[in-house]
DNA sequence: CAATTGTTGACTGAAACACTCGGTTTCTTA
DNA sequence: TAAGAAACCGAGTGTTTCAGTCAACAATTG
């Protein structure tokens, strides 16, 4: 039995949580402490004041999505695998957010009346506006500081 | 004992889950049947196939925002207090996300480090961003179909 | 009066969040 | 080669939110 309108996993494509939050705190603090060597999500856990346990598996998600790598043993850590400035930001929160199972049709499919319609014309206009914000903005702008509200939206290539 | 770095309920201003999605489009289908009589719950939710008692909890949270008023007895309902043009999207999905709960302050206040600053800067931005796009956005603007991508944005008066 | 509609509160199962714990592998260095 | 440092991995936990159900109550109409 079909019991509301929307499927029940499509959230929306960017989730922006504080789980997001943690993922691009912790990536920030990893790119502003690149120096050669990798750096331990023991020091990170220790300046965010993230559990530990917690990093381990953000950064799990992050190395299967590519954007860092781990060096295991003493004198290990991770490292980002793209520089700074190569890094966006809706990487992250794309690398650590839940897939957004499966059926992300229904918005699409059954749009049986105008209101459906025009619903989903705008949320997707709202994603759309979301993802184009944080792609355009790199690791390295926000550790310049070079966040400026509403200016960085068309610079997404 | 402090265990993160965020407040515990500190969010993001506006949530855009499911549930704005659900009011937003109740709202459009309101809006989109208002011929001078007040319309039924029951009517919306039949043809938006949210489940009555859930629209009911989300009309009362809109109504104590001043977005809808009702009208109680045989032929009542509800019905948009300001005009289709006038009610934003972002009144809408604010009225029915929970309150963000109390220390907002966090943000700003114990950013120890330079990693805290930046990234509040970000989600700042960010929050903004969206806030722009959707408070620029009127259910008038839904129904004609008159969302395009990005564009909108600088509408915000 | 009865029927209709909104109003309110309590409750529920499922999912996600933010962890915790206990282990295992891999690598370095002494 | 043994010790230890670090990444890996999976299971489990308490809390919150979502989305919905249910039951009662209040106001209005005919």
């Amino acid at each position: 039995m079909k019991t509301h309108a929307f499927g029940d996993e499509l959230e929306f494509r960017v989730k922006l949580t504080t789980k997001g939050r943690y993922a691009v705190t912790a990536m920030v603090d990893l790119a502003a402490h690149s120096n050669g060597k990798p750096v331990t999500l023991a020091e990170i856990a220790n300046r965010q004041n993230i559990s530990l346990s917690y990093l381990e598996q953000l950064f799990a998600k992050m190395r299967r999505a590519g954007l860092v790598g781990a060096v295991r043993g003493p004198g290990g850590g991770y490292r980002l695998v793209r520089a700074a400035t190569e890094t966006r930001i809706a990487d992250i929160v794309r690398a650590v957010d839940d897939p957004i199972a499966s059926d992300a049709s229904v918005v699409q499919s059954d749009a049986e009346n105008l209101v459906d319609l025009v619903t989903a014309d705008l949320w997707v206009a709202l994603n759309d506006h979301v993802q184009r914000y944080l792609n355009a903005v790199s690791l390295a702008h926000v550790l310049e500081r070079n966040v400026i509200l509403g200016a960085q939206a068309e610079g997404a290539e």
